[in-house]
DNA sequence: AAACTCTTTGCAAATGAGTTGCATTTATTG
DNA sequence: CAATAAATGCAACTCATTTGCAAAGAGTTT
């Protein structure tokens, strides 16, 4: 996330996006201007429990409301966990990272050529909406705590592992 | 996918993988040599179920022993649902694009220097182990039957729309 | 070939993210 | 302020994926 997100007026962006500013709404959408890193519904449904308490169900069909109105970005992962964040213009599209351990998802700065080239697929086709760059790992977290994170591996093959056939 | 990964030799695959060479991983990998497309989980199902009949939980337990053995990769999508495709030299890593609609998951050409692109970020990190491009919007087909699957839309904005905040 | 051991498979049941139907509350408009 | 439309909450559901456990196979040793 780049710092001074947080700047962005709530109730001008749900104005802008057509959405009335209920409570719930704005709950949301300040948990994620402020929030450090991309968020899941369960992440946004914990934040926002302090204040009015919030159903699960409504934090999803804001979210689909954010998103369709463009506010916001929906990240996948693996496992089916998917993640959000601001889609403004203080928060360019960039490439993220996703520790297979422990299931968090990192912003990554985006290269310097990145949104050129991100471009130039858009031009080769105009049905293209979204994209998205993921890498995955194990973060520098998990890496150091190996012991309660075992890299999963099957048995050692008897050749090399991880050769193209 | 590729024309010719057809040829990539099974029982040599999974020899190197260091997986014994049952019926049902034999059938699991000759689906997706010949697969024209990555397929799901459940596409697997229904193409290997002509044979032996196997059982929904072993084809996911064999893709993830396919996984951990570098055989094959694995595509995340917005819905959850997860794609397979070879990871032999013949099918080098390449971006991929995902219908929103009728959530098929289709291969793109790799851009000239996206291999390159690739390379900067994994030296920036090592433990960066895979790397996703993924694009989403409408795929041909669901453009032009419109009236089946229009576009999911909130009541219009008064101003515009998709304005950053 | 029987006995052992380790791996793989099948079945049933669970998990967990996300969705849908419907009644109720809240906003917005006239 | 009543009328109308939108948003929320609740319960129950869908669906991909996972887990526990017992049965079936594979490979090895005696």
């Amino acid at each position: 996330m780049v710092p001074g997100m947080g700047h962005c007026d709530i109730h001008a962006t749900l104005e802008r996006a057509g959405l009335s500013k209920t409570s719930q709404r704005v709950a949301v959408l300040t948990a994620l201007v402020h929030a450090e890193t991309p968020l899941s519904a369960r992440d946004i449904l914990e934040r926002v429990s302090g204040e009015g308490r919030i159903n699960r169900v409504t934090v999803y069909r804001i979210l689909a409301s954010f998103k369709a109105g463009g506010i916001i970005r929906e990240l996948a992962t693996d496992h089916g966990e998917n993640f959000f964040e601001m889609a403004c213009r203080h928060n360019p599209a960039h490439p993220h990272f996703y520790c297979r351990s422990c299931r968090s998802l990192a912003c990554l700065p985006s290269a310097g050529n990145q949104e050129r080239w991100i471009r130039e697929y858009r031009e080769a086709d105009e049905a293209i909406e979204t994209v998205a760059i993921h890498f995955t790992g194990l973060c520098r977290r998990c890496r150091s705590e190996n012991a309660g994170h075992p890299v999963r591996r099957l048995r050692g093959p008897r050749g090399d592992r991880r050769v193209s056939p």
